[in-house]
RNA sequence: GCACCCGUAGCUCAGCUGGAUAGAGCGUUGGCUUGCGGAGCCAAAGGUCAUAGGUUCAAAUCCUGUCGGGUGUACCA
């Protein structure tokens, strides 16, 4: 169409425009543009009289049945009813098609507890890996998870001091009382870490053993908690709906990798001082951040960058990578990639630190029990009872689209502020509301013995809802491009208060036109159970 | 101190590669069930888009200053 139109001027006055189409005001038409008004000055004419010769012009055009001018020279069209069709069956494009790109779908630190911030980075990244490959991506979901360093002592020093000599003193401790535990552990050797210099001393200790790992008491309760950590990371992830990721990365593995490469260029990349090895990362909007300490250890700069090493060797062609992270890792990412880019040059314009924000509650109470982390357990409840306080079925499916819908609404980069009892309220704008929009639908499908058929036909009574119908490829298009969920979460809100609208009007089974209105309400429900879909929420026919 | 991000309705947020009366949800107020799931629909009230300038035919959107908030700033990740 912006072709048609780009014609349309060069025929009329011979200049080359880049046409842009909005969608204004239904009132107003299906598209509008404003070419008229950028071109008027150019061409030295009044803008309304611009926008009535390219008006003029396109009327021509059988796929537009109305076109007029308003305004200061806005020329708005409306679309033929087989138009308008042509668009609602239009497919989103795959630009990416080809690409090979991978992304952190999770990075949850073991020997830590779990928490929302987490969920929601995870929910964050699984959607992004969709809407990459709905944008044609052979998408390669990994992990990347700490199991070395600071908060491994920290865990370890209470662990040690928990378990006497005994680490067969775990297995007391029931599985769903396990996270919360380890959030103890944690937080105990933090606190004592920080109050008393001895117990920060043994803590730094634990912190290098769980580089080498030889002590066999240490080791075993490694292991356990481990073991733990992961077994627990893949239960929430499996019931927020993430997608399985394909390859886990290890902190430990990254040592090696990551110290060779920064060795390997210096001092082409990196400069040595002090026996340490620094990348001057202020020269590239990040600031100046030592990879290698002065006492031969590599530190986050260089595991970051042994994991980017790592990435590239396990896939050789790959085009993109994303690593969605805290935003109070932004600057420092802007190091890592840069001198990742100079490290590895083949690896420039590739590598991708999506900041996300904070999660923080509104309100005040909360949670029971200790701490200020919110353990996503007790949210799963937390929705679980406000489901089914209003009747409902609490399943996973439900409490997972509710969830993910709260974190996807948004655009990223703000913090969340989650108000829980608003999350948990399940009306207006929320993935409750679009679930319960998709099950009605549904079961009208179900009621009527009519058949899906493609119509030519349109009734006053459609346009509203096939209008909305079809913006969705247009919708896809500016949320894969933009990598942003929110755009699908908005246009799904407002498609279902259509939907709700045409079923509260129109009646499908028993009406004349049953057959028609059932294709339209099918496609309807298919549209939004894919863009559902791309935001990994269900849609059950039935809740 | 320096750098980056943010400030839109009572609350939570869209809109920001400039364009038509600034939109939604929640909350508030008032309506709608004999027709397919009322977890719904309709309507009303509510905004000097932090503030002061500038650019432009046109600014919530671009530029600058000010105020307010957040984050980062070399051996923890």
């Amino acid at each position: 169409m912006e072709q048609q139109i780009k014609n349309c001027i060069h025929s009329l006055f011979t200049t080359e425009i880049e046409v842009k189409l909005t969608r204004p005001e239904p009132q107003f038409g299906d598209y509008a543009t404003n070419v008229a008004l950028q071109l008027a000055a150019s061409l030295g004419k009044n803008p309304r009289e611009v926008a009535e010769a390219i008006a003029e012009k396109l009327r021509d055009d059988e796929d537009f049945i109305d076109v007029n001018v308003a305004g200061p020279g806005f020329i708005n069209i409306r679309l033929s009813d087989s138009a308008l069709i042509k668009q609602v069956y239009e497919r989103p494009e795959t630009l990416r098609k080809d690409e090979l790109i991978v992304i952190e779908t999770n990075n949850p630190n073991p020997f830590k507890p779990m928490h929302i911030g987490h969920a929601y980075n995870s929910i964050l990244g699984d959607t992004i890996a969709n809407l990459l490959a709905v944008s044609g991506a052979n998408v390669k979901r990994v992990s990347y998870h700490g199991d070395v360093g600071t908060h491994v002592g920290r865990s370890m020093w209470s662990l040690l001091k928990y378990t006497e000599g005994n680490p067969e003193k775990l297995t007391n401790i029931p599985a769903n009382e396990r996270n919360s535990f380890m959030g103890k552990m944690y937080a105990e050797g933090s606190r004592a870490a920080k109050e008393d210099e001895t117990v920060k001393a043994e803590v730094d200790e634990l912190a290098k053993q769980s580089f080498i790992r030889k002590d066999g008491n240490f080791n075993a309760i490694y292991e356990i908690i481990f073991d733990w950590s992961f077994t627990q990371i893949d239960a929430i992830l499996k019931r927020i709906g993430n997608v399985p990721i394909e390859r886990r990365y290890l902190e430990s593995e990254t040592e090696v990798p990551g110290k060779e490469l920064i060795i390997d260029n210096t001092p082409r990349v990196f400069t040595l001082s002090n026996g340490a090895y620094i990348f001057e990362g202020s020269k590239y909007g990040s600031f100046d951040n030592i990879y290698i300490g002065s006492h031969g250890n590599g530190l986050y700069g260089a595991h970051d960058m042994g994991l980017v090493q790592l990435k590239r060797q396990d896939y050789p062609q790959l085009s993109a990578s994303y690593v969605p992270t805290g935003g109070e890792q932004a600057a420092y990412f802007k190091g890592v990639i840069a001198a990742s880019e100079l490290a590895i040059p083949e690896l420039e314009g590739k590598l991708f630190n999506i900041p996300t924000g904070l999660v923080k509650l509104s309100s005040g109470k909360m949670s029971s029990r200790t701490g200020d982390v919110v353990e996503i357990d007790w949210l799963f409840d937390e929705f679980a009872k406000a489901i089914e306080a209003r009747g409902g079925e609490a399943t996973d499916e439900i409490i997972a689209g509710a969830l993910r819908y709260q974190f996807l609404k948004v655009k990223i980069g703000g913090d969340v502020i989650f108000d829980v009892s608003e999350a948990v309220s399940l009306s207006g704008n929320t993935g409750s509301y679009l679930q319960y929009a998709y099950a009605r639908a549904r079961q009208l499908i179900e009621k009527s013995t009519a058949k899906f058929m493609r119509s030519n036909d349109l009734y006053e009574e459609d346009k509203s809802l096939m209008r909305k119908l079809s913006e969705y490829h247009e919708v896809v298009n500016l949320a894969t491009r933009e990598l942003a969920p929110h755009h699908i979460c908005n246009y799904l809100f407002d498609l279902a208060q259509e939907f709700n609208r045409y079923y509260e009007k129109n009646r499908v089974v028993g009406d004349d036109r049953e057959a028609h209105r059932v294709s339209l309400v099918t496609l309807y429900a298919d549209i939004l159970k894919a863009g559902l879909s791309m935001l990994g929420i269900e849609a059950p026919g039935k809740i």
